[in-house]
This record gives structure tokens, sequence and C-alpha cells, in this order.
DNA sequence: ATTTATGCAAATCGTTTGCAAACCT
DNA sequence: AGGTTTGCAAACGATTTGCATAAAT
């Protein structure tokens, strides 16, 4: 189920010469399980033999290799997540502001493209390079509006 | 010139029963300067006679009284910008991946629009309520370009 | 007078790192 | 063997907090 997402992190980590252990492969599993960000916290209760530490090294590890990055929510603690380019779906984030927790949901494509257009205008217009965009829909979650 | 800023920050702290001191008042101003987000060493740079503790615990008072509110870039820092409550300014943000610095930029109305309309349907859809939106272009700044 | 804000220094806590043992090739 | 990854424990650093002083009402 999850193998071309496998084959896709492996390659993306042997463009950097790095091996995909099998500490790597579990943390890649979970996320690609969980289908939201997860905190390192998260991360670690999902992979029971993996430290802390390792669990953050290789973070770091995916991260350079550009297959996880880091996702911003409210709240103090960071979250990581499958890059699109390995997930293959390009999406966006409900983040809630009373329990922090972070969703993903696909926006329409008529408002991917209004973005994909502004972001054509910045070179010009600002001297920005842009490279990707974040949108998020701040709220309250169905979990704490119960 | 920055003198409805003052009077909306200050109606925001009565509102929480809170006082609007001169260290508050400071780390307004600096906001309302500066355009942009700041980080908190910036801001206790900005304004001299300001601890970081005082600074920090200003800030979430402001924070609390909804007239300031963090904002995430992509490195470590916090940095904080004033309300839009405050501002009467919707905005969002081009954040550079290579020096983390934080521009504030205005979505063309179309945008926006999108924006609100899709929020509109995440109650129904997901049981989300949507409150507001972040909406941030990642990329390499002119500075950093050059 | 009493409550609230300040300033210093010490604590907190998510995250990072040093180093020796275990692993892969 | 030679280089990489792991795991533990200690370090790091942005942010927070305890407590005594100063300010505001």
């Amino acid at each position: 189920m999850s193998d071309q997402i496998h084959t896709a992190v492996a390659r993306r980590l042997d463009a950097v010469d790095q091996r995909y252990t099998s500490g790597r492969r579990q943390l890649v599993e979970a996320l690609a399980k969980a289908g939201r960000p997860l905190t390192a916290g998260e991360l670690v209760a999902a992979c029971p033999s993996l430290p802390q530490s390792t669990a953050y090294r290789n973070l770091a590890v995916l991260g350079q290799a550009g297959a996880v990055h880091r996702v911003s929510g409210t709240d103090e603690f960071a979250r990581y997540e499958l890059d699109e380019s390995v997930t293959g779906r390009h999406h966006h984030h409900l983040v809630c502001l009373s329990c922090g927790a972070v969703e993903d949901f696909a926006a329409p494509a008529g408002l991917e493209h209004s973005v994909s257009s502004l972001m054509g205008t910045l070179g010009s217009d600002r001297g920005f390079h842009a490279e990707s965009h974040r949108l998020d829909v701040l709220g309250t979650c169905a979990a704490c509006r119960s």
C-alpha cells in the first residue's frame, strides 16, 4: 500500500547519500499511516523502539533529503509530515486553536490556481522568488466543538 | 500617526482588565513601526529599556488581549505582529527559506474571496468551525537572491 | 493599602549533540 | 576493516517563571 512512498523516500535518501535504515522506515511508515502531521512525541510513541534522539536525527536527515518537512501549528510542538513529492498529494491544514491538532484538507482547484498565479507575480512585484505556499485555516475542530 | 493603533490596543487591553503600560506601548510602537513580524530578539533590541522577561510577558498579555499574535516562519524563532483588528489591514506573509525573514504582502481580492468561501464550506464538510486563515508564500527574498 | 507590573536570576522543556557501542557494506 | 547509525546521557537555547521591588490606582 505505501510501497510507492517507500520507493520515493528511498530515492530521495539515495540522492543525498543516506541510507534508508529501519528507524527511518518506521518514521515514514508512521507518518504515512497517520495521514496528518505528527509531533515528535506522537512519532516516538508510534515507533516504540526508537529513542527520541534517533527520531529527531532521522527527521533531520529525512528533512534534508526532502522527504519530510516541519509543519507549524499554533502550539509549541513541531509537527512533521511527508513531503508532497513523496505522497503525490498537495494539501493544506486545518489547525485547531483549542487543542492544537492539525488535519489535512484539499483546497478547490480554482483556489490553487489563484495562488499559483499570485506566486508568479511576486517575482516582478516584490523581487521574491516564490517556491511553494502554505494555506492554513484556523478554527475549532469537530472534537473540540462537541 | 499610529494613534488609532494605540487606541485600538488600549481598548483591547481594557476589555481584558489589563493596563496599557509604557512597556506594552513600546512593544506596540516597535511592531507598528516595523510593518513586518519581529522576533523577540528584534523587539528587545528595538526597546532597549525592556528586559526579555518583561517583553515576553507583555507579548503574552497583548496576545491574550487579541492585540498581537505569533507568526510562524521556518526557523526556530517566534515572530510577533499586531493583530488585524488593530491595524485594520489584512495581509499574508512572504517567508524566506534562506534567511528566515518574514515580509507582509496583500493578496488579490479574488483570492481572498475564494478562501472565504472555502472557509464557509469547512463547517458542513468537515465539522470544522473556521475562524481565520493564514497564507504564506515560501521562497527566496530579494536580499538573499542578490 | 492593595493590587498589578517589573527586573533579575534561576528553572523549564522541546530539541540537539558528544561519544562509545552496534550496524551495514 | 571503514565509515555510518544508534542509544544513552548531558548540553543547548528560546521561552517561562519565582520572588522581591517598584509602579499604578
